[in-house]
DNA sequence: ATGCACCTTGTAGCAACTACAAGGTCAAGC
DNA sequence: GCTTGACCTTGTAGTTGCTACAAGGTGCAT
């Protein structure tokens, strides 16, 4: 298949794809006689593993890892398990920071009963430190 | 006060406050004798109106209408509930997405039983489309 | 006078793409 | 046969919000 269709099928930008096999993520394609990229099954699967590692927030770096890890079929399961774990915690993490911020954007909203910006509550918190 | 003691006074890096102030989201500062910047206390109230609010999740660009609006002081409120509203939104809107996230990556954490990656669900379900 | 902390400008780098520009290839339609 | 249009190629530059130098100037204590 052509990066057209690869993309169309994993729903990448053509461009992606081709900045994924410029960083070493993805293996190079075979070419047409026109240099056309040919993408063969083993591609479009590791392109549907890479972006679904990168849809669950893992980096580039991690991906980078992932792959390796998964090339190693004899590797204790225990070196995937720490890899999700660190993820898990971290997307746990940024929960929590949201939430937090949720919490002071909505107290924001609610504080001001002004309806000149001269006396807006929300302004005047902007300009104090957070006490949260 | 020079720019090292507004950094610290605010938690800032210097080379934030020069990179604000050629952004134009910070006012020029004066400058002594010797070049150096010379910040007043406007200075601090705006480095801290500018901070709070990218703390808060506001991009650049939201922080300039902030800005631009603080200075309008007969201005409806509303402008101003217009963009926390929206910020607020936002945030929900990633709160959302990150649990999603985390169901997926604690369900993968418990769903591989296996010890050898060889067999590892994790490695699995990497390779498929999420149904998510 | 020498060290050291601080300041100045300018430039380049980070992540993970995204957006061109300038040109080559290929099938369809007239 | 020729044009149109969709697709492909490479290379380079832009995005966001900083951060990290490099190379030099300043100010104060020892
Ligand atoms: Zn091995
Ligand atoms: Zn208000
Ligand atoms: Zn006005
Ligand atoms: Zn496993």
């Amino acid at each position: 298949m052509r990066i057209g269709e690869l993309a169309k099928a994993t729903g990448t930008k053509a461009e992606t794809i081709r900045y994924y096999e410029r960083e070493g993520i993805l293996p190079t394609a075979d070419r047409t006689d026109s240099n056309y990229r040919d993408y063969s099954d083993n591609h479009l699967a590791a392109l549907t593993f890479v972006r679904r590692a990168r849809q669950l927030g893992f980096s580039m770096a991690q991906v980078r890892e992932l792959l390796a890890l998964s090339n190693h079929e004899d590797n204790p399961c225990q070196d995937i398990d720490r890899l999700v774990q660190l993820q898990l915690t971290e997307v746990e993490r940024k929960i929590a920071d949201l939430m937090a911020l949720r919490d002071e954007l909505g107290q924001m909203l609610r504080s001001c009963q002004a309806d000149k910006i001269g006396e807006c509550q929300i302004i005047g918190s902007l300009g104090r430190q957070s006490v949260m």
